[in-house]
DNA sequence: CGCTCGGTTGATATCCCTCAATGAACGTGG
DNA sequence: CCACGTTCATTGAGGGATATCAACCGAGCG
């Protein structure tokens, strides 16, 4: 029947932990450290907690009865979990790195109005992308998406040029950008040996030309593989 | 180079008119009246009014430079357009029917977090169609959401059905939905072949199995199309 | 050391896009 | 009233981007 079987959903075992407790800290705002693969909340249960993420990565997402995922945002430091999900969760959210969080008790109505604004813009502009973007642009936009939200802690691994830790497994970035595993993987292939991105790791990317990624994800230009090694 | 051209996008002449001006009303709220294909407001101008929909269908979209075009939402009666649109907006918004809209002077906190939320929501729900929906369940989501928001004025052609006026052309449609016009077209037919849907006219709708509908829409089920006339 | 997991690459399949033609509905102007 | 153009919808034939299936490799780990 469908060309997404359970396969592209890239399902998992399942969460390695569901919830860790807070770890001590010297004054008031409570913070929480949690593992890779750690669920903060699940889809379709009762209305999730608030956390501002200080430091990591987390993925919320959605699934069909069969399995089929969807990442619905990424999210880094500075940004907020658990608004915009609905009485009754409508996202599961799960870390995909060592996450730091601090609990959020009472938002104001200013900031938590800019966070939900910003969700709404970014779930904008990730309905365009998933309609309407080939997968080489999708994967281009993604890259510039993640090193924009976490390239602060290794920044330039050379002088020069832009590095940073890609937190999302291909699988993760699968889901997220509504394609397979071997596609993302592909496009990768295709941006490095075009010389736009580097890495060895495959979790550790440089950026080399951020401007003609950034005219591949808008659209404006095609991935020039001329340019074979 | 991609598989979506310009004609995918379903680029139109342009705007048949700009603004309306408002007509009189008896008290306090201004209201405004609008024809098809009229442009609320513009993506990457200065940020829109607001208002509250109270008669007919607004579609608030995003085009690529090359001209690709994604419907992000489809508005109709009791929701409200030109919130969560950004600053410069990040949308544009045009009239898909005849429309009533009732401007908003103040809102207050309560009831702008509630419209983001909502917006938030259903943008979530439209990735997962966009990214992980095979063509026919994304039609069937498309139909039931519509139903459900457009009911109201022609409720039962005939006893127990329920028939609606599908403000969106196919193409509309296809540009909300991630496809093209003929796969819209194409899924059309194959569900009113399967005795789901009824039309003459393409665009006065009648369920006759909405429950089958919504778990094809759900993805928990195929189109039986063992079942021709 | 064998297992699993994540990533990469290749060969093949398929869903949906592209291109093309047709027809109905509508408005316009002669 | 009738040609004429335009828009929208539908249908068919064919092709292409991406999914699927399969194999392999390296790293981490019990």
């Amino acid at each position: 029947m469908l060309q997404f079987s359970l396969k592209a959903a890239n399902v998992r075992a399942l969460p390695s932990q569901l919830l860790v407790e807070p770890a001590p800290t010297h004054h008031s705002p409570t913070v929480l450290r949690l593992s890779p693969r750690s669920t903060l909340f699940l889809e379709g249960y009762a209305r999730a907690p608030q956390y501002r993420v200080v430091e990591g990565c987390v993925a919320l997402s959605q699934s069909l009865s069969d399995g089929r995922r969807q990442i619905i945002d990424m999210i880094g430091p500075g940004r907020m979990v658990g608004i915009g999900v609905g009485e009754r969760n409508r996202c599961s959210a799960e870390t995909l790195s060592y996450v730091t969080l601090e609990a959020i008790d009472s938002v104001d109505h200013a900031e938590l109005e800019r966070g939900l604004e910003e969700m709404v813009l970014r779930a904008q502009a990730h309905a365009t992308l998933l309609g309407r973007k080939t997968a080489p642009e999708r994967v281009a936009s993604a890259i510039l998406d993640l090193a924009d939200q976490f390239l602060r802690p290794s920044r330039g691994c050379k002088r020069n040029t832009i590095c940073f830790n890609l937190h999302p497994t291909r699988g993760d970035l699968a889901d997220w950008l509504g394609l397979t595993v071997e596609t993302v993987s592909r496009c990768f292939t295709r941006i490095k040996k075009a010389g736009l991105i580097d890495f060895n790791h495959p979790e550790i990317v440089t950026l080399l030309q951020p401007a003609t990624l950034a005219e591949i994800a808008a659209g404006s230009r095609a991935i020039d593989n001329t340019n074979q090694a």
